[in-house]
DNA sequence: GAAACTAATTGACTCAGTCAACTAAAAGCA
DNA sequence: TGCTTTTAGTTGACTGAGTCAATTAGTTTC
């Protein structure tokens, strides 16, 4: 038996949250569409070529409502449909351009509430609010698919996301004290303030616009890229991103003509040496340290490209 | 502007919730109960003695449709009214014992409906949900009480919130670019490396775990001390928190024997400025420059102790 | 090739929820 | 003080979102 103390509170978040979601859905009230139009409408757009039962069955609707619904929207060419000719019984619903007009109208007016919401928070908080909001859909929603994560460069607010992820895993994970911060601010600030954009670049990883990953190439001259502040949050793990964001690295450097990169690290972070090893990296040299309070391995590793 | 990919998390998240409400509210059924009905008897029966309009105010609700709920309440004996002394066109509205059981009951059928939910979770993974349930709702309910918030000194990781924090709200407000942010990070990262406890220190301020503020004090030499990387969220502004980070370096730099405290800022920052001012400090010296992008005026201001 | 099942539609209905108008008490105002 | 404006609650009149049962037509089963 599950502990009531926590069926009590997520009763008691659900209504919170039915209210809540009764405010949002105001943002169709002077739409003809109904909150269910809205589902359905979006439903068809984001799934071209969906069959009604299909939505039916997602929607949770009345198939005899949701056939009157199409009905509608088929007389307000907002979408065709066609007989599905592998069953002849289903049909295959699509938007139509003016649809799909409606559709992004409706998205539009749905992000203003919620941007809404969101604007009264601190900086951070909406990151919070969407994290806590994906942990829950995680455990309650058994379809619940991975989401997809982006790599891009790097905007303002990153690089502090950086020294900011870095310093409080490693320092919680390996009792690194705050010189730890330090080195990765000082590293990070010289990597913005040098910035060469023709030779240099951060790749970022997010995931639902949350940062989960990063790394860093600098020009050490020479013919030597930098590789650096390679980091996964705990989160995004066992995904490879680690490995996809090294090899954007070696395919950059590549490019831009370098002729070998070298890193830094410490062979107490088992994950990253094995990507290093993996690609082809080879360890030249080692030395004890206790830059960051406990005693570490320092290595440097460099690959030939 | 908030991200967008956060936005269509929410969004998501919310087109999920809907559904997962939409199927917990078959609780109702098989009762003679609608969700709204619900609703209301579960408000009444919780906040013993409430008016029609804190029903109507807080569910949401048509007073119409409500005073019409109301009414059959009363008929079935769910429910007894008087008009409220204090203010005779206001009634205050009690659940009967026959009410009350009802309301137990339906309590019952909804604590079954979670706790099916929650029966397919491994152990550990109910309170994460709870958690984050609790923390969505700290934020996006605005009748939570005011929470408080706490100075204290830095931590893992609060440097590099220091520096993204900084850079994503002075581009996004000023348009500085991404020098600053190195600026930023260097001074930060800086400050770290060298930190000397005796006589500097970084003041954090928190509100429910998220930082909202900073300010730092660094040796400058020769009994100066320099103020820097003064920050309030834009969220947390209007509180006074600027002033009382200001006053805690102020306070900590006469304890520490410094015989003046200096800061370099840009006027375009008003509400600093006005804080610089009102605790006594004095502008020595002006300059133009380009550092971030557009042209600002750079301002030293010192304060002698 | 008949029986059972599924996708979609239509007819018929109802009741949850809305809107406007009204009463009565309270609050504001000069 | 009396006058106007606002607020709490109620009622009449309505509508349209959503339900249920029955029907058609295609598909699967054995």
């Amino acid at each position: 038996m599950v502990d009531s103390g926590l069926i009590n509170a997520a009763r008691d978040f659900n209504r919170f949250y039915t209210n809540f979601l009764g405010v949002l859905n105001r943002a169709y009230l002077d739409t003809d569409f109904t909150l269910t139009d809205a589902r359905v409408l979006f439903e068809i757009g984001s799934r071209e070529g969906v069959s009604a039962v299909a939505l039916a069955r997602d929607l949770q609707l009345d198939p005899a409502y949701l056939s009157r619904i199409l009905k509608r929207f088929r007389a307000n060419d907002l979408i065709e449909t066609k007989a599905d000719p592998g069953d002849l019984r289903s049909q295959i619903i699509k938007v139509t351009t003016k649809g799909y007009r409606q559709f992004e109208e409706l998205g539009r007016r749905s992000n203003t509430q919620i941007a809404e919401r969101f604007a009264n928070l601190v900086d951070g908080e909406p990151q919070t609010v969407v994290a806590a909001m994906t942990s829950i859909r995680a455990l309650l929603d058994p379809d619940a698919e991975p989401r997809p994560v982006v790599i891009r460069g790097h905007r303002p607010g990153d690089i502090g996301w950086i020294v900011q992820s870095q310093s409080k895993a490693y320092t919680e994970e390996y009792g690194w004290d705050m010189r730890f911060e330090g080195l990765v601010a000082e590293v990070a600030g010289k990597f913005l303030a040098n910035f060469d954009p023709a030779m240099e670049y951060c790749w970022i990883a997010e995931r639902d616009g949350i940062n989960v990953g990063s790394v860093v190439i600098t020009n050490g001259g020479d013919g030597v890229a930098k590789l650096r502040l390679l980091y996964v949050d705990k989160a995004a793990r066992g995904l490879g991103l680690g490995r996809m964001l090294v090899d954007e690295c070696i395919r950059f450097a590549r490019a831009k003509q370098y002729r070998q990169i070298s890193l830094w690290t410490n062979d107490i972070l088992h994950a990253a040496r094995g990507i290093y090893l993996k690609v082809g990296f080879r360890l030249v040299s080692e030395e004890r340290h206790r830059m960051f309070g406990p005693e570490e391995n320092g290595q440097t590793w460099v690959l030939d490209l």
